[in-house]
DNA sequence: CCAATACTTAATCATTTACTTAAGTGATTT
DNA sequence: AAATCACTTAAGTAAATGATTAAGTATTGG
């Protein structure tokens, strides 16, 4: 099944928490460091650091660490996956609406 | 900011659950009773309530009961509104790696 | 009326989450 | 070399999560 799927649980756990998404929302403007993420942050600079690590283990982010800076760029493929479960779930609902409302918008035969 | 949103916070979290997932799927075939939910899954029927109590504070589903059945459907709208927030971060990233792209592709001038 | 059905409530529990503060590591400055 | 900077690790905590079992409450069929 494919709803067991601890990659999907990881994606939409980390975009569960404001900060997250936050943090995500900067990320989408380009690449930042751990303390550029934490600064508009009333959180701890630990705290940060565990959000990012969620967002990794999620697949939303990677880190590559230079000298004493760790710079933190968001990874789109994650995202997609995300929002390509969610897309065909709509869908499937929104195609029955469409069903229901071309029953209620067909005239009534069969009436005697 | 509109990152602090909590309806945003129930969605996601509503999503990051394999047994939830599995219920919204089979809810996005039709209109389902607690019961019929709850046969597939290997857990037990109050586990199966408070699943479906998480996914309607997410307005994902609303529910009716007549008689003694309850009967649950999927809401289109929420999901929509979780699809278009990360569909929205993704578009961004996404543009971004087209203008870096755009700047690989670009034959270098300015040399001198 | 009585029992079976379909939930519902309540109480409990182990684990996970989202923080915190304090102390540590290694890279740059001065 | 010493101080500062940018994280990093460790330890601890309050609250939330996802489950359980046991005991309800209305419906409804016989």
């Amino acid at each position: 099944m494919m709803n067991n799927d601890p990659a999907l649980d990881h994606l939409y756990h980390a975009l569960a928490d404001g900060h997250r998404r936050a943090m995500i929302d900067r990320l989408a403007a380009g690449p930042l460091t751990v303390s550029d993420l934490a600064t508009p942050l009333k959180i701890s600079l630990p705290a940060v650091m565990q959000h990012i690590a969620v967002l990794e283990t999620a697949g939303l982010l990677h880190s590559e660490k230079r000298g004493r800076v760790r710079t933190c760029t968001l990874s789109p493929a994650a995202m997609t996956k995300a929002e390509a479960w969610i897309s065909d779930r709509r869908r499937l609902v929104e195609g029955q609406l469409t069903r229901l409302e071309r029953y209620l918008a067909q005239p009534e035969k069969d009436e005697k």
